[in-house]
DNA sequence: GTCTATACAAAGATAGAC
DNA sequence: GTCTATCTTTGTATAGAC
């Protein structure tokens, strides 16, 4: 189960992915520099480029990183059994609940999405690939518990996560402008409201 | 009713407002320079610094214009008494459907948000201020629709205007990395159906 | 693996001629 | 108003010593 399909990176490397992941989700990635890195872990510029030959690279290693970790996260959710489907939805939730928390911290694919035709080519994939298969995700469990009653959901459930993903990445970076909490709060309690059949929401 | 608040400009300053009002639509604030406008127009870089001493102005200025450009739209299209509320949620729209249409361009404000944080103090106060008005506007719209029975909305119309504007503004970033324009007619649809009453959708 | 040093290009900005 | 020329800073990136 625990097969480590990621790639063995020493401790530094691992750090600048930290750091870097960091500064483009609160940051973008043209808004920031090897500098920034260099700064934040006490090492010179020249030493980032031996783990990360171009920014390029740092970039892609970040979205590779980001992307793995949360779908990985998702895949389990799904495969484990107990998780009703409101269950699976609100789990989706907690990583921008997070993000909402700080003053300044947005999703990664989000922030790249403002810049997206400056990005390379790879990076670019990237960003298109999460956008999908979050609303590939948020699709399945929306039309599994469709078809469990778990929720009420007239129309195409693959609109429906759309509209859903659309709607949380937006108020995550309407948020961060606004510095209201709220934003994203209205979101989720609006899709609970519309999502749920008896007009009470039962999670257990 | 035609009073001119906007300060006479030069055809010159006027065109770099076009250009770079495109420029950061496409590619974001920390994404263009002074070198793109200067190729797109044919004009030397320092004689942009002549029509905006600074890229700080230049992106404020863009700003003031973009928003009174569409708040004044907005305005006049809300005190016009013919238009029903639905008339008037089609015609907010119309914008997001012409940038969906094209490429790379998304909103001029859901572009800089993914680098909020690193721009210039003025114009995070006019994207937060942006965000605002268009949140209380369709809200003003929302209300409206509700009290006269065009909209089915039991609950807060402020909270489905926020989750409205989050889901068009992050449709549109979504739209462009997947070049799906779906992504915006999903959303768009979703609250047609939504906000419908008996079902049927009755525009006039 | 990390450092110093440096190359190289691009960016924002200014001075002053025309 | 626009130009040429130049300044300054920053950013990405490489070479080579340790």
């Amino acid at each position: 189960m625990d097969h480590k399909c990621v790639k063995p990176r020493s401790d530094t490397a691992e750090k600048i992915l930290d750091v870097g992941e960091n500064l483009i989700q609160t940051r973008s990635f043209n808004g920031f520099s090897y500098q920034d890195i260099s700064d934040a872990l006490g090492i010179k510029k020249a030493s980032i480029h031996y783990h990360f030959a171009s920014k390029s690279d740092l970039g892609a290693a970040i979205m590779t990183r980001y992307r793995q970790r949360l779908e990985a996260a998702m895949a389990i959710a799904e495969g484990t059994s107990e998780n009703s489907c409101w269950d699976l939805l609100e789990f989706y939730f907690t990583p921008y609940f997070q993000y909402a928390d700080t003053p300044d911290k947005v999703c990664l694919s989000g922030s790249l999405a403002g810049e997206f035709p400056t990005l390379p080519a790879d990076m670019q994939k990237m960003v298109a690939g999460f956008f999908h298969d979050h609303q590939t995700w948020l699709a399945k469990v929306l039309e599994r518990g469709k078809i469990h009653g778990e929720f009420a959901i007239q129309d195409s459930t693959v609109q429906m996560a759309r509209v859903l993903f659309d709607a949380l990445q937006g108020a995550l970076l309407v948020k961060r402008a606004s510095g209201e909490i709220k934003q994203l709060h209205d979101v989720v309690d609006v899709f609970r409201l519309i999502l749920t059949p008896t007009g009470k929401h039962d999670k257990a």
